[in-house]
DNA sequence: TAAGAACGGTTGACTCATTCCAGATAGTGG
DNA sequence: CCACTATCTGGAATGAGTCAACCGTTCTTA
């Protein structure tokens, strides 16, 4: 069975042929589930899939985040002490609001544009590509969560 | 044996003190280590303090690490990809030079000063407390190893 | 349209950084 | 100097991510 709901339109199909990647399912499902889906974990990328696919080794999702991370398809974000996350918005040097407790993301458009956007005023010698904006802060379920009682740490990571 | 050679002229001491924190041979060695060699791994911080004390757990460098963090004396800086890094420099907001390859991190002054020197276009209801600014590159060492042939990926870590 | 080279997926073991736990030890205020 | 705890020790556990061997698919080209 080759197309059943998963990438109804093609369009991850097409971007994998574009990327000169072998087209699959489980790469289409991927690509598309993070098209609906922006900032998903790896675990939350896998349970979308195999709700579409049926079995999708855990190995098989961090492959293909890898390879069309690689080839460009994807990018990936890795808040300080939060799992990683993936999104298909790429090129556009775009940054992200992360909260601190839950590890939600969200983006924050670059007034700048141009990558990189800021530039050190000391580069020491380093080879300079990319200027990684992070705002730290508290999503707003969490500042509910954190306002009332000073107990009740419930620290429920926010998957998808 | 309270003092050896370790925190000599005794500012760990203070440092300690003033924060209300316990006096101990890890903490001030652990603190005395990091003046002299900041954006250390904690097995750099552990090697170093073993050096001068004998007998260290890794776990208690974990612990003297985090209560100093959090007692503020310390910053934590968690560069995508590579282990924790620490830094005695706290409370001026500055950014970090990272290398992609070997993780070294170096400062880099921040040319507004004031915290948070950015604010996002759209805070999306988030409460937003630091911008973390993050030079991503490769370094003057590793620039070279690059270069020459395109095999060779030693990849090795910069500890301290 | 069929054959086979090569890539991708499955499974299971493994690494690495970091955290948790229980018991022994050592700072500190009184 | 003592008692009260915070801190350190050693060992086990966790969680995210990687490695490797084998089997099944996809893409190619004829």
């Amino acid at each position: 069975m080759a197309s059943t709901t998963v990438d109804a339109d093609g369009a991850a199909l097409k971007a994998l042929r574009q990327a000169g990647l072998r087209v699959t399912n489980p790469r289409r499902a991927v690509l598309a589930w993070l098209t609906d889906h922006p900032h998903s974990t790896v675990d939350a990328i896998g349970a979308g899939v195999r709700e579409q696919l049926g079995t999708v080794s855990t190995q098989a999702v961090y492959d293909v985040l890898s390879a069309c991370t690689e080839a460009g398809l994807l990018r990936r974000i890795e808040p300080a002490g939060h799992p990683a996350r993936f999104e298909r918005r790429v090129g556009d040097n775009h940054h992200h609001l992360v909260c601190r407790r839950c590890g939600r993301a969200e983006d924050v458009d670059c007034v700048i544009g141009a990558e990189p956007c800021l530039t050190p005023s000391d580069d020491q010698g380093f080879a300079v590509e990319e200027a990684e904006v992070v705002f730290w802060g508290l999503c707003p379920d969490c500042v509910l969560d954190e306002r009332p009682g000073l107990e009740a740490h419930h620290h429920k990571e926010a998957k998808q």
